[in-house]
DNA sequence: TTGATTCTGTGACCATTGTCACTGATGTTC
DNA sequence: GAACATCAGTGACAATGGTCACAGAATCAA
């Protein structure tokens, strides 16, 4: 790893292919940020256009609608990046992006972005490969907002936390505890729904909490519950 | 112009940047197909990974609940392209694309496709663009559907549909009428509610049917009907 | 023209879930 | 360790809108 204070690219995924020499050149020509905890880092309709680089921390990306609801679409961590919207195609923010931790940014302007994608194509086609991820996610998304409610949504969720690490066959740990309110933020419900949902599967025997982690007991029923409603 | 018929891919935007004898060379190295209105040209699932080129017709990008409810992404005319997620990551196809109207293709495997995008670093930023546009088309839907009815969601569609023909400041024409149902998949609710706010709307005469067509006659209080709810 | 098919319009009902309003639990700070 | 803030849990209620069930238009093909 090596110094992970020093102002560097090499984690970022997206600027692997940069020689050594190319990516040193680069870094000079990052502004270097230090964002505190809850500091908005790119608000949306704003029309700034550089491209962030996370070195460390952790952000999310988020909206909120005029009612004060607030959508999550994505969390990101060190070796990440966000702003690629707006750097390609100059048009407004589409969401916040606010930083959950201290954390660590480079920040690259528009034209310096476009020319490193025109320079090293290797680079454009890794950003196309991770923005197609993106389409994907949404369009599952998309899905799920569209055919199956919100309950259904909460256990997908669980599920999909459930699969990060996966004790036994049928066993798996979630660790920490969500946050009733972060979960309802990312599958587009109410903290209520959330809490009714996990009061439910832990009397169903499906899920105990055991000190700051959340056991679920039967991966499978869970999967079942969630498929059928969705049928993947 | 020209001889639209030919086997010609000029009337590809993606495809623009390519001198004239690059774009003969990749003509032949496509597979030229004509498909009939309602075959359909990629399942979802399914593992082909070839792009597609419109060289004449219409497509729909659609996908289907278990329970059969149908959930419309996009539809795309001539000049259009889709097939790139699984050609860049190839990954299943994530939804199926049916023709509305028989239609001509070119598709053209995921290595030249690849190929070309690393060699025409141009296309490659072309494509970013517009892959950019649609997350930005599918955060907007995911704001919709989380934060605002199925009844506003309507409206919504409305008036970008409205958009298409301003008659003056304040009128619109819609032509042809659209079909219920085709409404309801796109913004993901059931025909039954598209007929009711379209009754609705009619009653209140901010609407009304002329011929083939919808007249919406006053865009002002339909606009401020649908930023009531999503405040844009 | 006459079926046949597809599309539209609407009433009745009820399941889901968002909203409100609290109470209690847990954690944090000075 | 007291006070404050954040988070969790739950009951009651109401609204939204999906489902079902038809009847009536429109469109199309032969």
């Amino acid at each position: 790893m090596g110094d992970s204070k020093a102002q560097s690219l090499s984690g970022i995924k997206l600027l692997n292919s940069l020689t050594e020499s190319d990516l040193k050149n680069l870094e000079q020509r990052c502004n270097w940020r230090l964002v505190g905890q809850q500091e908005v880092i790119v608000d949306r309709q704003s029309k700034s256009s550089d491209v962030y680089f996370i070195v460390s921390g952790k952000v999310r990306v988020v909206n909120f609608s005029l009612s004060g609801r607030e959508i999550t679409f994505d969390e990101m961590t060190a070796g990440g990046y966000f702003g690629q919207l707006a750097a390609l195609d100059n048009q407004p923010r589409s969401a916040n992006v606010v930083a959950l931790e201290d954390s660590v940014l480079a920040s690259l302007s528009q034209q310096p972005f476009k020319d490193l994608l025109l320079e090293y194509p290797k680079i454009a086609l890794e950003l196309l490969l991770e923005m197609a991820q993106i389409i994907r996610t949404s369009t599952d998304r998309i899905m799920d907002l569209s055919t199956i409610g919100a309950n259904n949504r909460v256990h997908a969720e669980i599920l999909r936390l459930a699969q990060e690490e996966i004790l036994d066959d049928n066993t798996a740990k979630i660790e920490p505890v969500p946050i009733h309110g972060d979960v309802a933020s990312r599958v587009s419900t109410t903290r209520e729904t959330v809490a009714r949902v996990f009061s439910d599967l832990t009397k169903r025997k499906l899920m105990e909490r055991k000190d700051n982690a959340l056991i679920i007991t039967d991966l499978e029923v869970l999967h079942d519950i969630v498929e059928e409603f969705r049928g993947i």
